[in-house]
DNA sequence: GTGCAATTGAGTAGTTCTACGGAGGCGCGT
DNA sequence: ACGCGCCTCCGTAGAACTACTCAATTGCAC
């Protein structure tokens, strides 16, 4: 181990206590480098050209442009890099996300430093790693949460933001009764019944 | 300054990853002594009397007692240290709520290095401190949050949920249009228009 | 081109919520 | 004793949502 060379580490999250406590957890791990950290995704991206690191520990909750966005614009702009997302949320939608995003990893923000360490190992040679209390999540029934299509997103995140049919109508220009289309839709695939429920459903979606 | 005491620092935070951070960003500063940590409210109750700090920086959000509750159970077992809340959400109504049990500071997690110090000093001296970035929501027009009734808050969480109001006045014992009455005094309280809405205001209150 | 998913739109019925209005009982503090 | 806030309940009317059904268009994949 100690022969390697050590694994670059770009850390972004917003919150600078967290990133605190990433490097203090991290400087005595004399193969891992930081050599780096930003406070959302667009400054992450602007600095991995000048910083090249091997692995990037990427918050998913960020001002600006979020975990998320930032890994496809990545894949956009064909960066390699790998990137292991760090959360604190428990939220199997988040995971599968990461893990469709062709993300490297998923850590909970409640790890340990021992295993923060071997996971950023790990994550950096490859695959796809998530948190052991997360095993669980991955290992269900493999009927994932059904996913929606944009539109739905987009009616779903309206709809949580408390509008109103026809105000959802009027701003897609699209018709009512379209919209109670993808709403009953939605309902189906999500099985939330009314639209107190859907609002909790689209958090728990992290649409907001 | 450094002629003083030290001030004795219990930290109270469901994530070893923040605690580490704020382990590292106080032990350089001389007057702050750390005697000690816990990952939620109930650890930190059975710790204060062993190590005996001066001020409690509490995280609001953790499992088994939440911030607010430790602080509640504080103040029956009349345990008079100080408590700095330390939480991720910018939220007036925790402020509100924090302000109310008597706290002595709520502090946003993303701090810088130097305000967290300061704050910490001046919270140990009594006052109520907030961070600098949350200045206004303290200030803004003196009108709060209309606050709820218990039985509103009862009946609110149950709309988050999203159940009918047939379905809370069963389970509550009351006649629907009870509930439907409730629901309109929260509506008029809180501004909300629909369910989904209410839902939303219930999640900022703070009720889920 | 055939098939399939996504998006758009509609009909019809029934349920639930919203927006007014009103009122009685109960406890608490002055 | 009186007021006041909270909790309880009701009527009526209309707006919004839910639960089914069906179907035309588009675009993409095989």
């Amino acid at each position: 181990m100690s022969l390697k060379k050590p694994v670059k580490v770009l850390i972004a999250d917003d919150h600078e206590l967290v990133r605190d406590g990433i490097r203090a957890r991290l400087e005595d791990e004399t193969n891992i480098d930081i050599v780096g950290d930003a406070s959302n995704g667009k400054e992450a991206i602007e600095l991995i050209s000048k910083v090249n690191p091997d692995l990037i520990l990427l918050d998913i909750n960020m001002p600006e442009m979020n975990g998320f966005e930032t890994l496809e614009q990545m894949r956009k702009m064909e960066l390699k890099q790998h990137v292991l997302y760090l959360s604190l949320y428990d939220n199997k939608e988040y995971v599968r996300r990461a893990k469709a995003l062709g993300a490297n990893g998923y850590m909970l923000k409640d790890v340990s430093q021992e295993e923060m360490i071997s996971t950023i190992y790990n994550a950096s040679e490859g695959g796809f790693w998530v948190n052991t209390s997360l095993d669980d999540s991955l290992n269900e029934p493999a009927s994932e949460m059904p996913i929606l299509t944009e539109r739905e997103q987009e009616i779903l995140t309206a709809i949580a933001a408390g509008k109103l049919n026809k105000q959802i109508a009027g701003e897609l220009n699209i018709s009512v009764r379209t919209v109670e289309s993808h709403r009953s839709a939605i309902r189906q695939k999500t099985g939330g019944g009314n639209a107190a429920s859907l609002a909790k459903i689209a958090s728990d979606l992290g649409l907001l």
